[in-house]
RNA sequence: GCCCAUGUGGCGGAAUUGGUAGACGCAGCAGACUCAAAAUCUGCCAUUCGCAAGGGUGUGAAGGUUCGAUUCCUUUCGUGGGCACCA
């Protein structure tokens, strides 16, 4: 009986669906564990061997719980919401629903035929409006809701009302700017709502924007690359409009401290950490000479007060115009038009050029009374701080450039620390030249000086975060439509009973007027009695920022999700997904899970317990070398100077593992692929070999390189276990590999032994039911620990090499007993379903091997090892020589090597050398 | 420039977290079975000296801690990723 892995997997495969062998129920005595894969948005590419890396992973997890005796929760949907499937409408005309439901189709039937154990049932798809319905619930969840900085969470609307209505806004963290509880009871409803506007949690408010023209929309900042969007590459500028925010700077803190209970990298909590960009400095205001005003700046480094040289002010800065003096005016203006011609490309890519304009303005130093210039330059972003800064060029590099770019004079106040040449930050120097301050550590004089300007009433202590507040409206068709209605300017919400507010049907996607989204060009759907609706849609982070908590309850009408399912399932235990979403989608779901929490719908304020980033898998890519003419290929050699290159297009599979082509893989490929005869011409004839080298190159997969690897072609060759047991032996899951296929034969061949331990091609069933000896079990108990280790820890790659080594010592001792063999299967079922539920059945076993237990490793099997060296101490045996670490020098002094136990284990061999050493230690050499 | 990873055979990668470096797999070499091929099986496979037994050297490089370092510390180089006038 042969190992046909096509015929079992697909039975299996019906048979698993048939039966519900997935469904979860919420109602389970079990304990529970939730393992969740980011949800793929259904482009139209389908699937690459990249895809399935992170579902083969989380699926072993969640099987492998599941044999743990948990109830495992492990739904699928789709983001299908998004760009791409409108930009294609706008270019075939074709209905974004449409073509969204095909590509699913495709997705769906790709996965199956991998064996995920997916709960379907629970499916979720983000463009549903049943699912769509809550996504605005929750919009209008945050749009009526503010954060309150006392209680330090979200917080309904209502109560800022009554704080508004008996206490005026003092008590809400807002000085500037203070009112009354009389003057607010006194304003008109309209300045009401204006004001409650400006603390709502979904805010709308006119800002500048990352406006796309070529994609017809706002962006969000982390949607922007370098100032061109993330999604096709088109140019970004700014742009004042009337725009949806989300208010996750009230979070930056939480955010911040929630990364402190949550197992993320490192390097993912960094790249969180950087985004939010936390710093702590001070306020400090400056009087200028000549006007009444104050100039007030942001610095992180307060102690360096006395070295300030100049004041930098951003271009946009509201000071400008007033400060400016009669003679500089030209320069400034002429300045200030050259700022205004350049592009934030343009900006982002001159970074090191050195420009800026004098005002004719100075500050005054408040502790010695230097008289500071006072400067203009685009360095200095209006956005961040108070757009004001004081100059330090011995401490800070960018302002020592500028300094002496304009020739300005340099104070140095850290002595020799400073070297005249580039700017030192250091906090660990001594000041000096610096007044009071002289002889104190910068690093206590940052305190210092804050408390000496708050006491002169001339500065504060200021907190301040790069991280902005997320736009939220987009200009497109393809998105949730916001509830909301507007009237005489003002936002007001539509009722719970009339969500889900339903995207209407269009014809057209172009935008519509006044950079509009297309759904103003509705004039009917547009315009209600209450007013008019919102034109634009949410973002494609809507839908996927609360999806793990659908998935829970995916059919309530009543209720986003029902707080008891909540509170069963609770936590996403592992999450498993790319880094690409560290700082979107992973940061906005944190933020409306604390929202959520704040305003007790669930009972968790972190989404993920667990984050498992797959890392990419890369496809490689191979270039032809040319001679000069670059007509003709020659071979390549390492280490050869750079010639012109040629990408191969669509070869990969004709090439070895060393970069060779031979004549006959050349022939084969010009054969398959005739459209690359014009380009490829080799004279072999020349070269006298019938072989030439290329040039190698791991890449990112893509289509336009030529590089990509569909699962469904291996599946079909070699069967889905095969496929996932080789993606996961491939290497660390959270690391980034080239994809190689050359190994999968190895894995393959794993199988087949597999099946060989049961069955005999010619004399049929090779099992027997027999007890088994310590020997086998020894064998077994190993594999047990090990692949429950690695399991655990999402060490897949070692877990499979583990199971080689298992299967090839049963090989080699002939073992075919029942007893051993069930146990492996078992252990086997996470990573190769298909084929360990076969062999279950034809062991004559009557369950699903699905809710076979998870054996239990017997210590008893697995003490010896030969890797341990016995050593005695006061004629005790100890079995690992490392264990001997924690024993006394006492026990030194009284320590017996038991050389028959030493001579037994190393056959015979009586160790050359016995070392005793000081630090309770002994060396054993062979 | 700053931050975070990372560096081990021809290749992907192991190493019980400080204890025999190179598991497992691929590729390669030699052999068995076969008319032949496929499939399967056996042996070899870091490097260097040696017929061999057996030595020496080896985890990017240089130091350090330790009886002992791929693992910890310092410096340095290379690669990958993130942030980038954020004061």
């Amino acid at each position: 009986m042969e190992y046909n892995f096509r015929k079992i997997e697909q039975e299996w495969q019906k048979k698993w669906m048939e039966t519900g062998a997935y469904t979860v129920s919420n109602d389970s005595t079990k304990p529970k564990c939730y393992v969740l894969d980011m949800f793929p948005y259904p482009s139209g590419a389908g699937l690459h061997v990249g895809h399935p890396l992170g579902y083969i992973a989380s699926d072993i997890f969640a099987r492998y719980k599941r044999l743990k005796g948990f109830n495992v929760l492990h739904p699928m949907g789709y983001d299908s919401f998004g760009l791409p499937a409108e930009q294609y409408a706008l270019e075939t005309g074709q209905h974004p629903a449409v073509t969204t439901n095909n590509n699913i189709a495709t997705f769906r039937s790709q996965l199956d035929k991998i064996g995920f154990c997916f709960d379907w049932t629970r499916e979720v798809r983000t463009s549903d409006p049943k699912y769509y319905k809550w996504t605005q619930w929750i919009f209008l969840q945050l749009f009526g809701s503010w954060y309150n900085p006392v209680a330090d969470k979200a917080e309904s609307i209502q109560t800022l009302v009554t704080i508004f209505e008996t206490a005026g806004n003092k008590a809400t963290g807002k000085t500037n700017e203070g009112f009354s509880a009389a003057a607010w009871n006194a304003f008109t409803e309209t300045r009401k709502r204006e004001i409650l506007m400006d603390y709502r949690l979904a805010f709308s408010s006119y800002g500048e924007v990352n406006w796309c023209e070529a994609l017809g929309t706002v962006l969000a900042n982390d949607e922007v690359v370098n100032g061109l969007s993330e999604r096709g590459g088109h140019p970004v500028v700014k742009r004042k409009m009337r725009q949806w925010y989300l208010r996750i700077t009230a979070y930056a803190d939480r955010l911040l401290a929630g990364l402190e209970k949550v197992a993320f990298s490192e390097s993912l909590k960094e790249q969180q950490r950087n985004w939010i960009g936390k710093s702590q400095g001070a306020e400090i205001s400056f009087a200028l000479s000549t006007e009444d005003v104050q100039l007030t700046v942001y610095t992180t480094r307060p102690d360096t007060i006395f070295g300030v040289d100049f004041m930098v002010i951003a271009p946009e800065h509201e000071l400008v115009s007033k400060i400016t003096t009669a003679e500089q005016k030209t320069a400034i203006d002429n300045y200030l038009t050259y700022v205004k011609s350049r592009s934030d490309r343009e900006r982002m890519a001159e970074v090191k050029q050195v420009t800026g304009c004098f005002t004719g303005a100075y500050a005054i130093n408040p502790f010695d009374g230097r008289k500071i210039p006072v400067w203009i330059a685009e360095y200095v972003l209006a956005g961040y701080g108070t757009g004001a800064i004081m100059g330090v060029p011995c401490g800070d590099q960018r302002d020592y450039d500028f300094a002496k770019h304009f020739e300005l004079p340099v104070t140095n106040i850290i002595g020799d620390a400073f070297d005249g040449i580039t700017a030192n930050a250091t906090k660990d120097a001594v000041l000096s030249d610096s007044g009071f301050l002289n002889g104190v550590p910068m690093r206590d004089a940052i305190d210092t000086v804050i408390t000496k300007l708050v006491e002169m009433g001339i500065g504060k202590r200021q907190i301040n975060y790069k991280m902005r507040d997320a736009g939220f409206s987009r200009q497109r068709y393809w998105g949730e439509p916001f509830p909301i209605v507007w009237t005489d300017g003002e936002a007001y919400p539509l009722a719970e009973k009339d969500l889900p507010l339903e995207l209407p049907h269009v014809d057209k996607y172009g935008p519509g007027p006044m950079g509009e989204g297309p759904l103003a060009n509705l004039a009917d759907w547009m315009n209600t009695p209450a007013g008019k609706r919102e034109t634009s849609t949410m973002p494609g982070y809507a839908g996927s920022s609360w999806y793990f908590l659908r998935y829970m309850d995916p059919h309530n009408n009543e209720n986003f999700c029902d707080r008891k399912v909540s509170d069963y399932w609770n936590q996403v235990d592992v999450y498993v997904g790319g880094t690409e979403h560290a700082v979107g989608h992973l940061l906005y779901s944190r933020m409306w899970t604390k929202v959520l929490y704040d305003l007790g719908h669930i009972c968790f304020d972190e989404p993920y317990k667990r984050l498992v980033n797959q890392g990419m898998i890369t496809g490689r890519s191979y270039f032809f070398k040319t001679d000069e003419s670059g007509s003709q290929i020659v071979s390549y050699k390492k280490d050869e100077p750079a010639a012109t290159f040629k990408r191969m297009k669509y070869g990969h599979q004709y090439v070895d593992n060393v970069g060779k082509l031979t004549k006959t893989a050349f022939d084969k490929s010009l054969q398959d692929h005739p459209s690359d005869a014009a380009t490829m011409v080799v004279d072999w004839q020349n070269d006298g070999e019938d072989f030439i080298y290329l040039k190698e190159e791991s890449e990112k997969m893509s289509k336009s390189k030529f590089n990509v690897d569909n699962p469904d072609d291996l599946v079909d060759k070699y069967g889905a276990d095969t496929f996932r047991m080789y993606e996961m032996f491939l290497g660390p899951v959270e690391a980034s590999k080239p994809w190689d296929t050359k190994g999968i034969e190895g894995v393959h061949r794993f199988l087949k032994k597999l099946w060989r331990l049961f069955f005999d091609e010619i004399k049929g069933k090779s099992w027997k039911d027999e007890k088994a000896s310590p020997g086998e079990l020894k064998i077994l108990h190993r594999a047990i620990r090990k692949i429950e280790d690695d399991t655990e820890r999402f060490s897949y790659n070692t877990a499979v090499s583990t199971f080689m080594i298992c299967v090839n010592e049963l090989n080699d001792i002939k073992c075919h007993k029942k007893p051993i063999l069930e146990q492996l299967l078992v252990l086997l079922t996470p990573y190769a379903p298909h084929i360990a539920e076969e062999l279950w059945q034809q062991l004559g076993n009557a369950g699903s091997i699905l809710d076979a237990a998870y054996p239990v490793f017997d210590v008893q099997y697995v003490t010896e090892s030969s890797k341990e060296y016995p050593v005695s101490v006061n004629g005790k045996v100890r079995t690992n020589i490392s264990m001997a670490l924690d024993i006394s020098q006492a026990e030194v002094e009284h320590l017996i090597l038991a050389n028959e136990v030493v001579q037994k284990w190393l056959e015979g061999k009586a160790p050359k050398k016995i070392i005793y050493v000081k630090n309770k230690m002994i060396n054993v050499v062979i």
